[in-house]
RNA sequence: GGGUCGGUGCCCGAGUGGCCAAAGGGAGUUGACUGUAAAUCAACCGGCACAGCCUACGUAGGUUCGAAUCCUGCCCGGCCCA
């Protein structure tokens, strides 16, 4: 299938520059590709997944990408989409951060040696070395700043009380030079990245065009948002990280798998990897049963076997079947320690009869006081396994799992996983 | 500086000597219902060794058998006057 008719079947296409011609260029052939990643933290999050399966999408297609984590732009950071000025990230953390994002863009995108094969830059390689003065003659020159304050990103900045430093105003000239670097040494022809990237990407295509006199291309895709319309990708915990000691695989899917009944067919079509028309046919299906979840189960294990590995999406979905409604008596040793990385957990002493719950709720911060357990107790919100404690909250040898594991429930959600401690 | 009104539990807000761990609402927790949803209904919603006790109505004292409630000093806030 045509990737353009693709993409726009996917809504993933936003804007463009010059369509027809992009559609001429790629059928001629590969064409590289790139879309940019500062490292403002030490993780991307799932916000940054349509980004880069998009890239994985050309890939497949049969285009060259290269994501680039932004060493140089991070130093300065982006103004789009911000009310304030943001505060500068010390080298040391930039680094860091760099580092660790580089890690997971490696990680969706085939780097195999090939006609296709994934290049990993950073802009800081060819930006660092750049002294002011050539930048103002090679880059600077070409913009006058009629143009750049007519960028929404800048506008909205200049309107507002906090104003723009100087800093910030200069971040568009510096994503501008990428696409030309990228252009000259790579033959990256299509700069591609969220909506909210639409001016900056055409500054670097204008870049391209006066200093160059060739044709690029800039493509943006639709920025994931909630139903209500608020930022995506922000969990009761917070953000939704890649990196799975902020956020484990379990978590990570189940955060798809809670996704709203009203977005799941939007998310599904900008992020899955599946046909569209079996996408489709997927819809279709969850809109005649929508409490199965079909398609947010079908995006979970999809996206969760993609960052995080088959494996790992397996253990993330059994351990969900166990916390919801599963019986926890059947699951077997290896499942109940998946879970037990998931939820609080405390040591139990071997003999485990006649103990008291409370003490073990309140150590795991389940409850704030011994009070708050003798309510839970009376509404019979305490549950060793399935068994629902009594008043007096006493647990039984019995209790425990295979594995010597403890698990216990306060209300539907609430996990604490006891495992009995064995010397040696 | 003078006058005046006020400071109540996570938040808002009633209470003006005992019936006050303090009305009502919101938030929160749990249960029912349910789709690991929304809505709805119900219970709970300071602590503990829990038929009892302790701590708490800005703060420190006082009056009283008994104080969130009365008196005094202090701190903080609103308004009016200077």
């Amino acid at each position: 299938m045509d990737l353009l008719v693709d993409l726009q079947a996917r809504g993933l296409v936003h804007d463009t520059t010059d369509i027809a011609a992009l559609g001429a260029r790629l059928a001629q052939g590969p064409i590289g590709l790139y879309i940019g990643f500062d490292p403002t933290a030490d993780s991307l999050h799932v916000g940054h997944l349509v980004g880069q399966l998009f890239m994985r999408r050309f890939q497949l297609a049969g285009h060259r990408p290269f994501p680039l984590a932004g060493g140089a732009t991070g130093m300065i950071g982006d103004p789009g989409g911000r009310s304030e000025e943001r505060n500068l990230l010390d080298v040391e953390t930039l680094r860091h951060n760099v580092g660790c994002i580089k890690a997971q863009l490696t990680k969706l995108l085939d780097f195999e040696p090939g006609p296709y094969q994934a290049t990993l830059v950073n802009n800081a390689d060819w930006t660092a070395s750049i002294t002011m003065l050539e930048f103002l003659r090679d880059v600077g020159k070409h913009f006058t700043v009629n143009q750049m304050t007519a960028k929404d990103s800048v506008r909205s900045r200049i309107e507002s009380e906090h104003g723009i430093s100087y800093t910030e105003f200069s971040y568009m000239l510096l994503q501008a030079n990428d696409f030309r670097h990228l252009y000259e040494a790579h033959g990256v022809e299509l700069q591609a990245g969220a909506s909210d990237q639409w001016g900056n990407i055409v500054a670097g295509t204008e870049l391209i065009r006066r200093r160059l006199g060739k044709q690029a291309f800039a493509m943006t895709h639709p920025l994931m948002l909630k139903s209500d319309g608020s930022k995506f990708g922000k969990s009761a915990g917070g953000s939704v990280w890649l990196d799975p000691a902020r956020t484990s695989p379990y978590q990570f899917r189940q955060f798809w798998v809670q996704c709203d009944d009203q977005m799941i067919g939007t998310y599904t079509k900008m992020l899955s990897l599946r046909p569209v028309v079996e996408i489709e046919a997927l819809l279709v299906q969850h809109e005649a049963a929508p409490e199965q979840r079909a398609a947010q189960r079908a995006l979970a294990d999809e996206l969760t076997a993609l960052v995080h590995g088959t494996k790992a999406a397996e253990h993330a979905a059994q351990a969900a079947a166990v916390l919801f409604g599963g019986d926890p008596t059947t699951a077997s040793a290896d499942v109940l320690a998946v879970v037990a990385g998931e939820a609080p957990s405390v040591d139990l002493p071997a003999n485990i009869e006649g103990l008291r719950v409370h003490e073990l709720l309140l150590a795991a911060g389940i409850a704030k006081s011994a009070s708050e357990v003798n309510r839970l107790l009376g509404q019979s919100a305490v549950r060793a396994g399935n068994r629902v404690l009594d008043a007096d909250g006493l647990l039984r040898a019995s209790d425990l799992l295979s594995g010597g594991f403890l698990l216990l429930r306060k209300g539907k959600r609430e996990f604490l996983v006891g495992k009995v401690s064995t010397t040696g």
